[in-house]
DNA sequence: CGTATCCACAACCGTATGGTTGTATATTTT
DNA sequence: AAAATATACAACCATACGGTTGTGGATACG
């Protein structure tokens, strides 16, 4: 996958977003990161492994202890991607607004323009 | 699976964010959606009807047509989200680079550290 | 009418995800 | 040296994804 697929990928699962969460607030070994999910120490393993992959964090070792630390990088890219399309949505954002509206009374509408034309 | 991870779950697939950035320069038939695409026609389908579930985008019959439009509160949920972490990485970001950096060259240093400790 | 067009549903296939359990490895502790 | 701790690897399972082909249902066209 590319890499901001990867990124997007890793986003979409609530635990993994809670262990971002969770290294928002600093660096962390696997085993606190662990601690808060009812879940085996190899699932959150695996997590934190997918996190890794999609470059969203960090690892190193500290003695028996692996430590984890966000990556802002990539955390960054998803934020200029969304910021960059959000840019365009605002420009349209009335017009787009008013076409799902319309969207959603079209069948009203065609149906008062039908009887207004008669 | 919840609202926003579904949303990135949508967004992790090259097809659908193209999709996607298609609609950003306004609403158009799944006919022309599938057409830049080397992909079947019921493949784009599936890829649309999951934008849809991700509540990104909203289609309209329009005879034998159906038109999709972007949902721009899907993505500006996105946005917000990613923002609103990003105040928190700027906050710490040279603190959070140097910490990389200092996780690169631990060995390194560690090894400078234990000779300059002789 | 019949036919072509636009689209979705269904079944299938290979692969990945998210979880489990069992086990192995490296490190610290005693 | 032995035991405990922190973590990862491997195999397994059910489910979902991303694609295919085949088919059927509306709608427009001649």
């Amino acid at each position: 996958m590319d890499t901001l697929g990867a990124t997007f990928a890793a986003l979409s699962d609530p635990t993994r977003r809670l262990i971002v969460d969770r290294l928002t607030r600093g660096p962390a070994p696997v085993s606190e990161l662990a601690r808060p999910f009812a879940m085996s120490q190899q699932a959150i393993s695996k997590h934190v492994a997918y996190l890794e992959r999609a470059h969203l964090i960090q690892k190193r070792r500290a003695g028996r202890q692996h430590l984890c630390a966000l990556n802002p990088a990539a955390l960054r890219a998803v934020a200029l991607w969304a910021e960059s399309y959000r840019r365009v949505w605002e420009k349209n954002f009335q017009r787009l607004d008013a076409l799902l509206e319309e969207m959603k009374t079209s069948k009203k509408r065609r149906r008062i323009t039908r009887r207004a034309s008669q």
